[in-house]
DNA sequence: GTGTTCGATATGTCTATACATATAATCACG
DNA sequence: CGTGATTATATGTATAGACATATCGAACAC
């Protein structure tokens, strides 16, 4: 197959570290389509000779193709070119402040509402918690250049996340605010597309039925509800991204 | 620390093996919030005493801890907790037939518009292509249980994938023949949210108006652009789900 | 005080070896 | 002709030791 490197001096020359070579290597082969899915790739015994190195390089680098799931191994019969998982994307949601500096535009926030109460049956159905207990409950605008932006609706468990109690939503909005002082685990978005009713039209500016982009979110910590949050977002100047890389 | 496991029959007793369970082990800590976002987990030689093991196989555990994400490596100075990287979720968009079957429903499909031609200059802009070729501009629909699911806008570049000029996309529709057919290695999503205009709303059987969701994905392999597609959802009745699990 | 050098140290890579374990392939048997 | 036991083999885990490399801090020079 050759595969050899040039290994003169072996740690002088080499920029990359043997492994990462091995790694880049097969994963070029891979993505370039030279050995397609269900391709079986060369035993580990081979890898050994064809870039003279011990065993367990070769298998440094396989284990890393294969927690990112671009292999499978599987004992006796060998190690295989993944199936892509059909197709999935890394979603990342920032937290609206941040996104809104990233773009070089001001940022602004209004908190509309804030009250504190024993949970409803309402409240405890959108969290998903058994028992009554205390919550916060938020509504607040964050705009852009002074442009209504998104609006947010939010109910923070009080019992789960105590803290809050303390936090002064008026100068911080509640979504920065837990992403820097609470620790989640799981998270789950569910995004949807809705018409304006006439109190989002009012509070984003737009026409009562326009199209409106969201996301509700439900945060846990070890499997115990911490926020849910609704945002909406005037649909057609707002865009989530999703982007996947092979590797 | 008192972390010492039993180890009394090496490999007989202990069901996980021995970097698993010290993987598990920090991974429990972290996730438990007993070591926070920033704080140093105990150096390699001291996790070594802890768990009577070689330094290897600790390192083993951190490194695919790092390689999740969950941890940070610096040389000299030791290996930290990471803050969680910004909400950021897995979004995983089968292709339609599939999640249509997947929720037992029956699937349906029409092929409304199929033609091929010479790239103009709007085809070249959507794909990202700089120099003309040909292309097959697709529309069609899909339903469940005979009730419109989405409509689906494609252009697919014949230049990078020759095989598409043969394909039935009257039999087949596009999504999935690309899937099985054509591998790729990029992809982007971008969401948003739209009003349905006559056509739309005609060929989803909804009022003129009415919100939309609509995904608009791009493919690449290698760099190349290999189609570009735009779907279009009622917005009430779909929701895309992202999760994001800690470990 | 300020910048530089240098040693200590924690992680990073690699080797050679050993044994464990899952399983594909083969073979013996009813 | 299946079928169950056996064997061969590829990956999985673990060890001990070696050297590489980044970098924090302290000692040093200016």
């Amino acid at each position: 197959m050759s595969l050899a490197i040039d290994r003169s001096k072996p740690q002088l020359t080499d920029k990359p570290t043997l492994y990462k070579q091995i790694r880049l290597d097969i994963e070029r082969r891979i993505l370039s389509g030279e050995w397609p899915p269900g391709h079986r790739i060369p035993f580990e015994h081979e890898l050994m000779a064809d870039y003279r190195c011990s065993r367990m390089t070769v298998s440094k680098a396989l284990s890393e193709l294969a927690q990112a799931d671009l292999i499978e191994r599987r004992r006796r019969a060998g190690t295989f070119v993944r199936r892509p998982k059909f197709l999935s994307a890394v979603l990342t949601i920032s937290d609206i402040r941040a996104e809104i500096t990233a773009l070089g535009r001001s940022y602004g926030y209004q908190l509309i509402k804030c009250s504190r109460r024993i949970a409803n049956a309402t409240d405890r159905i959108r969290l998903g918690v058994g028992k009554t207990g205390k919550v916060i409950a938020i509504a607040c605008r964050h705009s852009a250049d002074a442009v209504p932006f998104a609006i947010e609706d939010r109910l923070i468990d009080l019992d789960a996340v105590p803290e809050a109690a303390t936090a002064d939503f008026a100068a911080e909005p509640p979504g920065s605010w837990l992403l820097h002082h609470v620790p989640w685990t799981e998270a789950e978005h569910a995004i949807s597309a809705i018409s304006a009713d006439d109190e989002a039209a009012a509070s984003l500016d737009i026409p009562i039925g326009a199209p409106c982009l969201v996301i509700d979110r439900h945060t846990w910590r070890g499997g115990r509800p911490l926020t849910a949050v609704r945002l909406i977002y005037p649909g057609e100047s707002h865009k989530l991204v999703a982007r996947f890389k092979g590797g």
